[in-house]
RNA sequence: GGCCCCAUCGUCUAGUGGUUAGGACACGGCUCUUUCAAGGCCGCGGCACGGGUUCGAGUCCCGUUGGGGCCA
């Protein structure tokens, strides 16, 4: 048996108030891989950022993952309570000769840069603080003066091999000596991750393309650390309809916004992982097991993808006929404008509706048609379907339904069509009138099932309203 | 500006040198039908461009264009 450890990977957003879809599929794609390789998935908030990060907007992330149903294995671990091993690091760095303090000003830096600018070169860092000897260093900063600490840069290319994008090299021109702790003594976001990764023996990687061009400096930090480099996999970034990054102002980026829409979180996560990952077979619709089977990271692809709504709503829509009946009506409850009918009730009204609704909110709204009775009608239905002779006619129809028998949409089907009949007018110059009568809309489930469903004392209740409303409006 | 990444229908994608370039969403039509859906059937629609390599390129290489990212 090869002795390769099993993968240790790990999801570490920084907490800015939500979750962003992007984050939600790295996430998604760091558990797959984890659960596929019997490997373990960490969580890990970066929230160094003290002005930025609260514990509200912490617990927002975590509360959006816990409804993805994406949880973790280990943590999560907090960086702002790590700032311990930092220090330490940087310490070891520095009198490991790994790093350097620089006691450049901002003030000369923004010099050298203008200067730099001005002459037309690209700035890079002078490389002064590298030739400080360091009990010169020492003494200076034991005096109190103030200092960045820096990474010395090896002078070579760096090469890295991702598992997506295969091999890509920076030449090391490219690179200079980049801050790992800033003068006032708070490590910056490259150090922490690095010394987060290597502290947690994370053995891959698997974050967006926005951070490959970071990458050498962190393969240089794992070396300088003594820690090994993880493997590194980017992933493509989501992009808008717009092909622009996805950003919070289009809207359709957190994932909380989707939970307000009445997006299942499982219709969610299979359309998230089909956005740069393929099963390899034209399957769509795929359960969170069969992902976990037969995630691979070879058959992840390097483009950007672009979040269409359209096709989540249709993959929501796809979890929706197949959900038990029990199951919706739990998840469209809380989205029931005006409350839900009895149980048996309601049940047989999410059969009616699953297939014509694709969100919970819309579910719910299609319930609570069952619920309460219509405040108003569609105008446009009015026009169309109200004709002068429509309330002697529905006064009619309830005769008839009066004395429906049993009240089933079979039977209640048979009455109007003979009274139909009997009237010489087609069964539609009824039913059209009806159903906006009971439902307030003009379109909706099969017009019988809905009257059946509703129960008698309601359907005729609902049609003597309408009929009183049409009869004053005239 | 420098460095880096990406490129198959409008969108998500399958495709790893030889395919009538497949599927899904969306769109259009038909069907079913009291409406709206769902379903079924049919259709529209794509290898960004230019050079190579090869008997043969969507597939490999180079460039162009376009998009994106990182650093400043």
């Amino acid at each position: 048996m090869p002795n390769t450890p099993l993968p240790r990977v790990r999801f570490a957003p920084s907490p800015t108030g939500f979750l962003h879809v992007g984050g939600a599929r790295t996430a998604l794609y760091n558990l797959l891989f984890a659960r596929r390789e019997k490997g373990t998935y960490i969580l890990r908030i970066e929230d160094t950022d003290v002005e930025r990060s609260r514990e509200e907007l912490t617990g927002q992330i975590l509360s959006a993952l816990e409804w993805l149903g994406l949880e973790h294995d280990e943590g999560p671990y907090y960086q702002s309570r790590r700032y311990d091993l930092y220090r330490a690091a940087a310490e070891r760095l520095i009198a490991e000769g790994k790093a350097y303090r620089a006691f450049e000003t901002p003030e000369e830096l923004d010099l050298e840069r203008k200067r730099a600018e001005a002459e037309g070169r690209s700035y890079r860092y002078s490389g002064t603080g590298r030739e400080i000897p360091p009990d010169e260093s020492d003494r200076r900063a034991r005096a109190g003066e103030k200092f960045v600490v820096r990474l010395r840069m090896p002078a070579e290319t760096i090469v890295v091999d991702d598992l997506i994008r295969g091999r890509v090299e920076f030449p090391a021109e490219a690179l200079d000596d980049f801050v790992l702790v800033r003068s006032d003594e708070r490590p910056l976001y490259h150090f922490t991750v690095c010394v987060d990764d290597a502290d947690m023996r994370i053995t891959h990687v698997l974050r967006g393309d926005d951070h490959l061009a970071n990458t050498p400096k962190h393969v240089a930090l794992f070396r300088a650390l003594g820690a090994e480099v993880p493997a590194f996999a980017h992933l493509g970034m989501i992009l808008g309809t717009d092909r622009k990054k996805l950003s919070k102002r289009y809207g359709a980026a957190a994932v909380e916004e989707w939970r307000e829409q009445g997006i299942f979180p499982e219709a969610l996560v299979n359309f998230l992982a089909l956005l740069g990952w393929s099963p390899g077979e034209d399957r769509e619709i795929l359960s969170r097991e069969e992902m976990e089977r037969e995630f691979s990271l070879d058959r992840i692809g390097a483009s950007p993808s672009v979040f269409d709504p359209e096709k989540l709503l249709w993959v929501n829509a796809q979890y929706m006929a197949r959900m038990p009946a029990e199951e919706l009506l739990r998840r469209a409850e809380p989205h029931a404008p005006s409350g839900l009918p009895e149980k048996e009730a309601a049940l047989a009204a999410v059969e009616l509706h699953r297939t014509r609704a694709r969100t919970a909110i819309e579910m719910g709204r299609a319930l609570s048609l069952y619920a309460a009775d219509p405040e108003e009608y569609d105008p446009d239905g009015l026009r169309k379907h109200v004709r002068p002779e429509t309330a002697p006619e529905i006064e009619r129809l309830i005769a008839a339904f009066e004395k429906v028998e049993s009240w089933t949409a079979h039977d209640l089907d048979a009455a109007l069509r003979q009274l139909a009949a009997e009237m010489k007018v087609s069964a539609s110059r009824l039913i059209h009138p009806v159903r906006l009568a009971l439902t307030g809309v003009t379109v909706g489930a099969p017009l019988f099932d809905v009257v059946a469903l509703l129960g008698k004392e309601t359907a005729l209740r609902r049609l003597k309203k309408f009929v009183a409303k049409i009869r004053e409006t005239k």
